[in-house]
DNA sequence: AATAGAAGTGTATATATTACATTTAAAATA
DNA sequence: TATTTTAAATGTAATATATACACTTCTATT
């Protein structure tokens, strides 16, 4: 029974993860990177990545690979696209299945994160990439666009408070535009899934800015009712 | 150079095709399906298959597996998703790449459909497929409703020329609902994207229906310029 | 008490979406 | 050739959503 498939070839197969952070203070979008520390390619920038083993899922894979990187489990994650053309890697066949993930950048310990070589770099001025893995980037950036407009995920990349002056950054560096103010608080707001906060974010200015806070319950009670997140605005 | 992975395990690669039809005359969504006619599963229904080659991308291998089986090429194909649970085929562990393909259903030769033991079976009426193709079923299917709302793939199911109530029928059958047939056509007609012809359909009414074709280059121009489509409906 | 700087707020206009019923064309039939 | 039948084709008013836009509030600092 285990050899009925014996004719056809096996391959190699790996995960890479496309990890974005955002930085609050620096209103940047951001990509956790590797410094390679074998061939091929030593040396140069890389995503996140590693060979599926015989008894792991692909899901639980990539789950390792981001766990090992920052000791962080739960964590945001979708399979994006599975890479397959005959000489992606000059080392050998690989298949290689990318998945995205999203993390608060506070959450990633700086000493685990420095141990493991990984390295936070702004979206908007990367390195040169291994592979074919700038190809995936783009197409997951394409992705986190689309995604953040009609599901509330863009706040796995906040704390659990939040001002919605950090939330409107947010929004503006992944569109790679400004939006109107007034406009994003009405629809937001709208929504009723912002819970305010008695406490108020104090570093950014003299007045301070009210902390708000996602309800999750309260949006998965919404949707199984028909409710469609939706943040796009001018 | 090709040792260096050599620590890691390999495995088997497949491709799986969910292949859309659209029956004009029954106004229903079809599936290509297999009666397989090998082990493990022998006898039952499976999607379009195959292990993917030495020499051949994810995407060469899933062109292949639907040339062979309808004798086309150039047809509309996307990637989905990829299946990688361990125990997902109970042949051996096999990781499948599943791909969704739309083809006009007038396209595929009967003969050469018959031939390689494949029958398009109606959306509504599926039969129990193996392993976890049902589940990709599902997800081909919500992706296809979310495509057909902002791209104009629709009309690869449709022939080159039809009338506004077969495509009409068309969204309804993928959308699972009626739509307002004075609000579908301004929509559609506001796009200036359907070239309307000298010519009528007869077969179903006394009146007619004149007969549209899909202008492909005008929708490519207009999209470079940054318009979108979108076909969302009442 | 005055200043400075970011947070917070509302309304009018334009655009898009929805709901809805009658007329038109032409073949078939009386 | 007048009438019937059947599906195709058509427009408008009401509602909802999206957009554009500028001033006031708060409070730490001087």
């Amino acid at each position: 029974m285990t050899h009925i498939y014996s004719k056809y070839p096996k391959h190699y197969l790996a995960v890479d993860c496309i990890i974005f952070g955002y930085d609050i203070a620096e209103k940047e979008l951001k990509l956790l990177l590797i410094k390679r520390s074998f061939e091929p390619a030593l040396g140069q920038w890389s995503l996140a990545g590693g060979f599926v083993q015989e008894n792991e899922s692909l899901d639980d894979a990539a789950c390792r690979v981001l766990c090992t990187l920052t000791g962080l489990s739960d964590l945001y994650m979708e399979q994006l696209y599975t890479y397959g053309e005959v000489n992606r890697d000059p080392g050998a066949r690989v298949i290689s299945t990318a998945y995205f993930a999203l993390i608060g950048i506070h959450e990633l310990d700086p000493e685990i994160r420095r141990k493991n070589g990984a390295h936070w770099r702004s979206i908007s001025n990367l390195p040169d990439l291994i592979f074919d893995h700038r190809v995936m980037v783009d197409r997951a950036l394409k992705e986190l666009v689309e995604k953040v407009k009609v599901y509330p995920v863009g706040f796995e990349l906040l704390p659990e408070k939040f001002t919605l002056v950090q939330l409107q950054n947010l929004y503006e560096a992944i569109y790679l535009r400004q939006v109107d103010k007034r406009n994003f608080r009405k629809k937001i707001l709208s929504m009723e899934l912002l819970d305010k906060q008695d406490e108020k974010e104090r570093e950014t200015s003299k007045k301070g800015a009210w902390y708000y806070r996602f309800n999750l319950e309260k949006y998965k009670e919404l949707a199984r009712n028909g409710f469609f997140f939706n943040l796009t605005v001018s």
